[in-house]
DNA sequence: CGTCCAGTTGACGTGAACGTCAACTTTTCG
DNA sequence: CGAAAAGTTGACGTTCACGTCAACTGGACG
């Protein structure tokens, strides 16, 4: 098992991401490669860990927040106390992506119903603006 | 219907954003208040595009990614050509999201597990790293 | 041996997305 | 009427997430 190990160069190649970047999230504590002499070598978990890190990007998480998500992977090792806050942390945060996931699902509802509107458009026939009126919904009537 | 008008006192009331912020969408034509002498005064229409830039903002997407998915809902006013390649940015948008749907629905997994593992170190059971496991598979095998 | 090549550590630069502050002009209200 | 509140336009500052460049080091190879 003394193969699972990665070089900086491996690591770009598969991720697609810059040396720079994961120097970056070394030194924001995201990332904690062993050294061999001065050279960086990735193991499994740095590579679960950026996955996950990428992952979070794409949701718009800060590297921070990921890191605190990253922390609970982590939870072995912790104080009960510490590990009580770092679970209140992630209660919140599927609470969040929950709440994501209905809006992710509202938007693409949205989208979908624009493309059907623009595909109109481009095969002819010229609706006005039906389309358009779902999109500019009443919101909140404002308190 | 004259009053269905915001100030940017109210838009920022109802939104939670600063008035940098609506001025900074503006600047970059997110936004197109009206004008009462200096003074604008946010349409129905801007509070729809201001919600979906939020919205957007939680996806991770940039405020010019955005800036091309609220041309999608002037659609109406386009010449075919640059309605065609509307038309394309949004069927990789809608892709993109639909991709982002299944991640989201995988974290979401992934953090349940880790959370039942909290859950039952802090309940006392300390049960060793089971899941940590399952939040490190083997991704792909490094080509 | 020299010379690539991959890697390293600073250090400074950059674009995005605002924050902050100054200076000024209305609006509103007791 | 006059102060406070709300708004305006610059203009500069800040934070995040890296990019870029310089200068250096340690193996690999013909």
């Amino acid at each position: 098992m003394a193969e699972d190990l990665r070089t900086i160069g491996e690591m770009c190649a598969d991720f697609d991401v810059t040396p720079r970047t994961l120097r970056f999230y070394e030194a924001k504590e995201l990332l904690a490669p062993i050294r061999d002499g001065s050279k960086r070598l990735f193991t499994r978990r740095d590579r679960a860990r950026l996955k996950l890190i990428l992952r979070g990007k794409r949701f718009g998480f800060s590297l921070e927040e990921i890191r605190q998500l990253l922390e609970l992977y982590d939870a072995g090792d912790q104080q009960q106390t510490q590990l009580q806050r770092t679970y209140e942390i992630a209660l919140q945060r599927r609470a969040e992506m929950e709440a994501q996931r209905e809006e992710l699902n509202l938007a693409l509802s949205d989208l979908e119903e624009q493309l059907a509107y623009v595909e109109s458009l481009l095969s002819g026939k010229g609706i006005p603006l039906p389309a358009h009126a779902a999109a500019y919904q009443p919101d909140r009537p404002h308190a």
